[in-house]
Parts: structure tokens; C-alpha cells; sequence
DNA sequence: ATAGGGTTAG
């Protein structure tokens, strides 16, 4: 009896991990919707609590909400910190709003905050990326530079160089990968297949097999990346053999190409229809 | 001790 009594009314740490849950399973609405009852229940609601609800809006592409979170944060008698900001710069960028997520990293100095450069400046680069707003891309790269926020500033390199491919930047992506040698940073298999597909979108097909070479494509982290790219950009450029043998690489890596990877070198239809791999 | 996102293809 009292455990049913309990479990309708459940405490603080299971509307937690209900929340992680939805927040999961892409129950968006459920998430917040547990959250308003959770707050309803419960004087105190942790930052945590916040910070994860503010994420899973920012995946609901629900970014409205997102900053409407944030802000009741201070209501509440919270303080957000970098992590909360992060995840609202985060929900923007998702959202395409790259405007509002510059804005919120402009508004954390104020809030006596000093942006992290794993998530909020690279959160905020994907946005200017995603919005075709390259040069605001670099802008936001040199200001860390200023700021001297190093060393680990992979994360936001790479998000840098694929800000530069959306803007069909292919020069400024090569520039920026040089940088990277320069200054002893690990130029990851992500870093490459950004700038691999940067020339592809700049039918540098040539220079995007120099990448794909340079990049070893060992069984590094997730290798299928650079050969999407890689085969994408013979593709482009009609190198249907090159395509081809790519595509034969990646069989004998022992790499499941996609669908999509099964369609880029024109052989869908054949191997596709034999049943061959895809699942 | 509890939260936060670095890539691509169609």
C-alpha cells in the first residue's frame, strides 16, 4: 500500500531518472512535461536538473523553451553555470538559431562566466557553421586564440573547418587544418572527413583523396566517416573508378557501408538488389 | 558528483 502510495508521487531522484529517460528515448514533451510536475512537487530543483531539461529541448529542437528555461533558472534563485549556458547555446545551434546562441555567449561574461571552450565556444561555431556564417565562425576561433583558451581546442578547430565547408570554404578549411599541424594540435579522423568534404563541396576531388591518404583511415574512431566523404567527392567529380575502388576499401576494412554509401558510387541498384550487406 | 554536441553523404 505504501509503496503504491509512494510510487505515485515519487520522489526527487525518480523524477530524475525519468526525466534521463525520456530525455533517452526522445520523449522530448514527456521530459518536460515530468519536469513541470517535478518542479510543482519539489520547492528545490537542482541546476543538474535544469541543465538536463535545457538539453533535451535543445534535441527537441525546442529552443525557445530552452532559453525560456535558462532564464527561469534566475527566477528560481539558481544560477546557471557554464554547463546550463552550454546546453542553451547547444539548444540554439540545433535549432539553426545562431544568432540566439551568440547572444547567450555574449551574455556570459555578464553572468561572471567564462565560455568553456569543449562546449560553448564550439557550440557556438557549429551554429554560425550551420547558419552559413563562416566568417562569424572564424571570428569566434581567433577570439579563443585571444583568450588564450588552450590547448584542447580540437573540438572547436573541427567545428571551425566544417563551418568553412558549409560556407564553401574550401582555401580557409585546408588553412585551418595547416594551423592545426602548426600549433602540435591531434588532427583526428573527424578533423580530416570535415576537410575532406570541404573539398568535395569545392570539387577539389584530388585534394580530397590527399586528405583521405594523409588520414591513414585506420580503425581509428569511426573510419566509415572519411570514406563517405572521400567517395562522395569522386562522386561529384564522375571518378566513378575511384568511387568504386574506395568503395571496395571499405568492403575489405571490414566497414559496413549505408545505404547511402551503397548509392554513392552508382552501384546501388545492383548490389542493393541482390540483398548484398545493407541491413 | 550532477548536467553540457567536434564531422558527412541522400
Amino acid at each position: 500500500m505504501l509503496d503504491i502510495r509512494l510510487r505515485s508521487r515519487p520522489g526527487a531522484t525518480s523524477f530524475e531518472a525519468d526525466i534521463k529517460s525520456y530525455a533517452r528515448t526522445r520523449h522530448w514533451s514527456a521530459a518536460l512535461h515530468s519536469f513541470q510536475e517535478s518542479s510543482k512537487l519539489h520547492s528545490h530543483v537542482s541546476e543538474s536538473l535544469y541543465t538536463s531539461i535545457i538539453s533535451a529541448q535543445g534535441k527537441g529542437r525546442q529552443w525557445q523553451r530552452a532559453l525560456a528555461l535558462l532564464s527561469e533558472m534566475w527566477s528560481a534563485k539558481l544560477e546557471p553555470n557554464v554547463i546550463s549556458y552550454s546546453a542553451g547555446i547547444s539548444a540554439c545551434e540545433q535549432s539553426g538559431q545562431w544568432l540566439q546562441a551568440l547572444a547567450l555567449l555574449g551574455d556570459m561574461p555578464e553572468a561572471k562566466l567564462e565560455p568553456d571552450v569543449f562546449f560553448s565556444y564550439s557550440a557556438g561555431i557549429s551554429a554560425c557553421g550551420k547558419g552559413e556564417q563562416w566568417q562569424r565562425a572564424l571570428a569566434l576561433l581567433s577570439q579563443m586564440g585571444e583568450a588564450k583558451l588552450e590547448p584542447n581546442v580540437i573540438f572547436s578547430y573541427n567545428a571551425g573547418i566544417s563551418a568553412c565547408e558549409k560556407g564553401e570554404q574550401w582555401e580557409r578549411a585546408l588553412a585551418l587544418l595547416r594551423e592545426m599541424r602548426e600549433a602540435k594540435l591531434e588532427r583526428s579522423i573527424i578533423s580530416y572527413s570535415a576537410g575532406i568534404s570541404a573539398c568535395e563541396k569545392g570539387e577539389q576531388w584530388q585534394r580530397a583523396l590527399e586528405l583521405f591518404d594523409r588520414c591513414g583511415r585506420r580503425s581509428s574512431s569511426a573510419p566509415s566517416f572519411s570514406y563517405n566523404a572521400a567517395i562522395s567527392a569522386c562522386e561529384k567529380a564522375e571518378q566513378w573508378q575511384r568511387a568504386l575502388a574506395l568503395f571496395g576499401q571499405m568492403l575489405e576494412a571490414r566497414l559496413e557501408p549505408n545505404v547511402i554509401e551503397f548509392a554513392l558510387p552508382g552501384v546501388a541498384s545492383r548490389t542493393c538488389d541482390r540483398g548484398i550487406v545493407v541491413r
